[in-house]
RNA sequence: GCCUCUGUAGCUCAGUCGGUAGAGCAGGGGACUGAAAAUCCCCGUGUCGUUGGUUCGAUUCCGACCGGAGGCA
């Protein structure tokens, strides 16, 4: 059996120097990145996903940025799929994947190797969802989740309207119960041989603060006419419309909020995601943590990484 | 100077017809399999402005004082 592919992996909360760690890697050790975050594969969407610069990624090929316009839907699925082959791609020609982001499922799911099965298309079953849940309630909803997969149910708190529903489509797409695919869809081995640094700070308000001043540096570089771009077009940018960087600047756009209200809105909600992150991140197990408040982090990373690759 | 309102959790405010108090937000922790930058769960003791008085008992009633807002001069 051939050796796995040997990747290495950049996670942390927003704002923790995950783009500069991985330019620095790449260029270090014949690298290129592969962006692990759902946003940051759209197009014209620059200044509000935190992008690295075009100066910047003309330091080392960037994999899965601006592929897709903003009206495309985007998921875990085509993550992995297309994460799976730029890292089949970059290792095919000697060099290294370093996959950097900030989305954990999507960095979990390619680590695990999940398997997810093609989907017939889901809208109708979407809607019909959808109009069950106005018209009976969450409780009702769940009930029905109960019944046809008591199992998962005891996993998903009732509240949880985005989780219920999902299982509940699943069920009524393939037939398969969520369980059935939990189980079916994690293959017994791990596909690549990794090395994960997750980047944070030991002092939390340190990480606020910068969260805080970069909104406003993005403030200042005019994520506004992004975030306008995003409104106009809310009906058809599916995905991309619940960024963060966008949306906060709606109640402006509609006269509801004066344009500091919504930059303090936009502050508090990078922090609570960054916090969000962290949990996730912290659960992940073999994450080498870094501290880029006190360690030397980037010869730490480095210094690892060489080690991982056995250079 | 006088009058009225107001001072309760980091913030915005409820509330106690007298038995020492609770929401939202913030903050902390957690979950996470197809829109995940989404969605959801758990965690609330704080000199109830200070100080006297009435009372078995005051954050609650009364007085004074100190902040804050407004009104009349």
């Amino acid at each position: 059996m051939a050796d796995k592919n040997k990747i290495i992996v950049i996670c942390g909360p927003t704002a923790s120097g995950k783009t500069g760690l991985s330019l620095l890697l790449a260029q270090q050790l014949n690298g290129e990145v592969i962006s692990a975050d759902s946003m940051q594969i759209y197009r014209n969407l620059d200044i509000g996903t935190a992008k690295a610069t075009k100066e910047e990624q003309s330091i080392a090929p960037h994999h899965l940025v601006d592929i897709l316009d903003p009206d495309e839907p985007y998921n875990v699925q085509q993550f992995v799929e297309m994460a799976g082959q730029a890292i089949e791609d970059i290792c095919s020609r000697g060099k290294t994947p370093i996959i950097a982001g900030g989305t954990g499922l999507y960095i979990e799911s390619l680590l695990n190797g999940i398997k997810f099965s093609d989907q017939p298309d889901n809208s109708r079953i979407k809607a019909n969802l959808q109009q069950e849940l106005t018209e009976n309630g969450i409780e009702y909803m769940y009930n029905i989740l109960k019944e046809i997969d008591p199992e998962y149910a005891a996993t998903v708190h009732p509240n949880n309207t985005v989780r219920v529903l999902r299982a509940i489509e699943i069920y009524r797409l393939t037939g398969n119960t969520m369980s059935r695919q939990l189980a079916n869809s994690k293959p017994s081995e791990k596909p690549y041989d990794y090395l994960i640094i997750g980047l944070n700070y030991t002092d939390r308000q340190k990480l606020y603060d910068n969260i805080n001043k970069r909104v406003d540096i993005m403030v200042d570089d005019g994520v506004l006419s992004e975030a306008e771009y995003v409104y106009k077009n809310k009906e058809t940018f599916k995905t991309c419309v619940s960024a963060i960087g966008y949306k906060e600047f709606f109640p402006y756009f509609e006269g509801d909020s004066s344009l500091s209200e919504c930059i303090d809105k936009l502050k508090q909600a990078s922090r609570n995601y960054a916090k969000r992150q962290l949990t996730w991140f912290k659960r992940m197990k073999d994450v080498n943590w870094l501290y880029i408040d006190k360690d030397d982090y980037k010869d730490m990373a480095l210094c690892s990484a060489k080690e991982f690759l056995g250079k």
